[in-house]
DNA sequence: ATTATCTATAGATCTATAGATAATGC
DNA sequence: ATTATCTATAGATCTATAGATAATGC
């Protein structure tokens, strides 16, 4: 029985059937994308090779290069995709608010929810050397400092003397850039980060910039009310409301 | 000409010469390490193959397996040596002062010089997935995990009970640690790390327990003290007195 | 004899390309 | 015809072992 089809029929796609039964969703591409998402996190991106991914997603290994040129454009165009958003969405945190200290906090919560909430640990491959030698990788090594830099904006106003007199603002966007991402390492030990955890973290943002604990609350309390707010008028998680 | 020696006659030692005269100094084992220390953590575990490490000594590939049984070996070795001695030296600091603020001070301060100090940023190979992944690793997991509790009981004590509330002593003790090791990052950034820098990395420690200034500044002047006295006494940095 | 290297190489990868094949789409 | 896979394989690694060789040490 040798020219038996591999699969059963599976719903009219183009293109030659694969042996195994596509075991994620997706178009093909999506599934490389999480598959090798996956693997990178996991094990680290050097030291996983085409060939596991491949088997991962259920195709052979050669089959990746009809969707990628290669490794190197796989985890560029994963890194591509999860570029945090934080930047542009600072815009919008000031816009409910005219309180600084609520703004850096909002600014940080919604940036470590970002980084919890992606579907894999990919925060990780931004501080990956062998990752960082991939061609195209300055890119976002620049993404990463314009990050830090909108830190340092939010944070100067607002930090005591003290510890501006100590750190300069450019530093103290880099540390608290730095302070958010302990979620990375919390993911990456196994830790299930919900919202109290990324509270917390958000709090220790405005606690690094030297700001009491009095104001500390306050604005946790502010931000908490202005997100219930947004959660009643658009149902949507994360609504992209385009208002004129 | 082909039975000249490669190398000139090199001050008797046994075995049979290199090709290359040693750019390295220490003994062959030591040369291996410090070339192998250096190639994994600019370009990673994984992406680094014996073959760049011999070249880098200046030996064949092959003859790395004389002293070593292979890459593991290197790096758990190096791993090993570079425990952090944070553990240690926390009865020092605390024979040092009775001041609670001051020995948290102390024991980051002297934890973050450690990192900052040690001749390759091997701080990084312990958070590398590549690095996990090789056999014997769970040691160094371990290693870590002590170094957090070892924080979270000297801070729990001085912390606020917000920070408290909100964290619970494991995690503080977790955010410590990780506010330590932003050294790793700045060092990877290719940063030099003054004693100013590290300064304001222990007092973020403090900051992160919710300690005010006045206190921060206490502990920061009395921690500066204590280790002007340290030098007066003896001469030499970080001296392993052994007094009964 | 011991030590530390060397040469040579086996065997297992790993990446990437060429070309065949089996679906759908028109 | 187009699409998405497959098979086969070249060529470049990479790790690890076997055995030769050239020093020193006794």
């Amino acid at each position: 029985m040798s020219s038996v089809p591999a699969i059963g029929p599976r719903r009219g796609r183009p293109g030659r059937p694969r042996l195994v039964h596509p075991q994620l969703n997706g178009s093909p591409r999506e599934q490389i994308l999480e598959a090798a998402a996956r693997l990178f996190t996991s094990k680290g991106y050097a030291a996983t090779s085409t060939r596991e991914i491949a088997e991962a997603v259920g195709i052979r290994q050669a089959s990746l290069y009809y969707h990628f040129a290669g490794k190197g454009e796989i985890v560029t165009e994963l890194l591509a995709q999860t570029i945090r958003p934080t930047v542009d969405s600072v815009a919008r945190m000031e816009s409910l608010t005219d309180d600084p200290d609520t703004v850096l906090y909002l600014v940080a919560l919604t940036d470590v929810r970002t980084l919890a909430k992606a579907p894999h640990n990919i925060g990780w491959l931004y501080l990956a050397p062998d990752v960082a030698q991939v061609e195209g990788f300055d890119e976002f090594t620049e993404a990463r400092s314009d990050l830090a830099a909108t830190y340092a904006r939010l944070a100067e106003p607002i930090a005591t003397s003290e510890v501006l007199g100590a750190l300069g603002p450019v530093r103290l966007g880099e540390k608290l850039v730095h302070n958010v991402e302990e979620v990375i390492g919390l993911r990456n030990a196994g830790r299930r980060i919900d919202l109290d955890e990324s509270a917390s973290i958000a709090s220790s943002c405005l606690r690094l910039c030297g700001i009491d604990q009095a104001r500390i609350d306050l604005a946790q309390k502010t931000a908490a009310t202005l997100l219930g707010q947004l959660d009643q008028v658009d149902g949507s998680a994360g609504g992209d409301a385009r208002c004129g």
